[in-house]
DNA sequence: TTGAAAGCGCTAACAA
DNA sequence: TTGTTAGCGCTTTCAA
């Protein structure tokens, strides 16, 4: 692989001409600056990462954390952020955290190892010992999608127990009143959504039936699909039920499907999230709306801000949800 | 952040020992080692990646090409891959190609400016200027799952040919005689399956009726969706679809719903590569099964062998596919 | 068993 | 407008 001496010697000028040509800089003789581009474009020569990285002290690329079992939701809303980071001319990079007990710790010695000019979190971190590790690197730290009341941090989300409260109002105006909830644990999303959902539910004067709410202990469909088994082995008379995100939904409606319980005929699922898969289902999913693609766009957005020296104006960032009715919920008897 | 200097200074040593003791070398100082090794604990320090990586002129990652819309077999792929590397103690970095004209050189780019162990090819390249470009790289190329015939670095697929083949055979099996395909277009791959497919039908002795073949220009449910809604419109009589990948059977069973056509009461729907989602359906979607964990696994031992200084026996490792049977398929008139 | 010194490829002062 | 020089953080001879 050519270096930059070896373009500088073919062109018979200096390395840091090269580099100025290289970097925009001003003060390059016109005619030398195009010979140098054309040796670059001949050559194939590319600038070395590392050492650029080395010397600017910083690595041009934002890292992205995500637990290693990625759900349809991150992952649009990493496709989502890329784009744009890409757009920027930055690089993205992936640090995955396992659910093993160090995972959270080892994650942040990666982390520290570059030079990253920024950090996007994309699930709740449990560790407090991260948290202050993250807030010690001096860069900026942006918390999406699956937030962390009382993070140090922006963070940028729907109102989940907004959330929760609109899905119980919903299948509520639909006529159902027996309603069962699938969570997925103690992600602070994730009981968020369940308390706004019981929120609704005393305020219509139902009691909270504590029986209805199934822990999938889970994101993933088969979790999902576990969880409807239980739930409707216990509560049989449910007509409707919240799944907390899509792909709980998916599961749900599965483990119905198993039960011989008809969607949305005789149980009604009402998803959370709409995951672009949730029109293409049958029954096409009904679901509350996270609008990921603005989201990662006002991520990006204050990033760049950041990187350009402004400290952000808002902590909290939250983004209206929407329902979005496709053909999982039905009118209660219709 | 601490530099290896740092850690020398607080140890009363050489930054070369503290090197020395970080990197396992012989000849240290039990005692010294000790406490260099408490010292790290302490402060934290991390060796900076860019610097490591440029003396030794390797980056301990290896890039994963993808294609920017990731299908979920290709990122069930990644992931398996990305959990075997990083048991190697390697890194694992995304390069994504975007679909405009310079996507597969602009990728390139990105490639040769890190120093990368070896390279994961998720995807088919069209672009022989990269093949070259790849091959000149001097490092191990390895190509998964979407194979293009003829490639100048060791593939790891099934054989798609054969997949074709034994979709049509079942579906025949099951009694059914008129048969769509639903494809992606012109990725090898996915040529192969349909050529396999009309292999097998033609041997039945049953003439191609090319109109019975749909391609649905994209690889997403929605793409698939939109195909079934052609494919029945032209040949309303079919009573069983082979689509070429499970997402696009997807899109398949959604596009039969909104035909008012029950799958699999009406028509047999059968997919191919079993992403988890699969089980998770409603139908269960019945598949031939891609094993994309051994596929990972076999990857990333001749990653390793390759780096131990071996080169590859194979060039060409073909994996056994096999029909995963749900409930998406049935007997005609059963 | 340890340290000094050189150098990886690049950029940025500074001098010319 | 260009070149010289120093140095980013690390590893690795080589010498002690």
């Amino acid at each position: 692989m050519a270096s930059i001496k070896e373009i500088a010697q073919l062109a018979g000028m200096s390395p840091s001409t090269v580099s100025r040509v290289l970097n925009n800089r001003t003060y390059v003789n016109p005619a030398i600056r195009e010979r140098i581009l054309a040796l670059v474009q001949e050559t194939g020569y590319v600038p070395n990462h590392a050492a650029r990285s080395m010397v600017l002290n910083r690595s041009f690329t934002v890292g992205v954390i995500v637990p290693e079992a990625f759900s349809l939701t991150q992952l649009e809303l990493f496709s989502a952020l890329e784009r744009e980071v890409a757009a920027l001319g930055l690089l993205t990079h992936l640090f995955f955290v396992r659910p093993e007990a160090e995972g959270e710790l080892r994650c942040l010695r990666r982390l520290k190892s570059e030079k990253l000019d920024g950090i996007f979190v994309l699930m709740e971190l449990t560790d407090d010992a991260l948290l202050d590790a993250l807030q010690g690197l001096g860069i900026p730290v942006l918390w999406g999608a699956l937030t962390r009341p009382g993070a140090p941090f922006p963070t940028f989300s729907v109102d989940d127990e907004a959330v929760g409260f609109d899905a119980a109002r919903y299948l509520g105006g639909l006529g159902h009143e027996r309603l069962g909830v699938v969570h997925a644990g103690a992600a602070a999303f994730n009981r968020l959504r369940v308390s706004g959902f019981r929120r609704a539910r005393e305020g219509a004067g139902q009691a909270w039936d504590e029986g209805a709410a199934q822990d999938a202990a889970g994101f993933t469909p088969e979790c999902g699909r576990r969880a409807a088994l239980s739930l409707f082995g216990r509560r049989p008379e449910l007509t409707a039920v919240f799944a907390a995100t899509d792909e709980l939904a998916i599961g749900v409606v599965r483990g119905l499907f198993e039960l011989g319980r008809k969607v949305p005929d005789q149980v009604s699922v009402l998803g959370c999230g709409d995951v672009a898969l949730g029109r293409s289902l049958t029954p096409g999913l009904t679901t509350l709306r996270q609008p990921v693609a603005d989201i990662a766009a006002r991520m990006v957005g204050t990033l760049q801000s950041q990187l350009g020296g402004e400290s952000p104006d808002e902590l909290r960032f939250v983004f209206a949800h929407r329902l979005v009715e496709r053909e999982s919920c039905r009118r209660l008897g219709s």
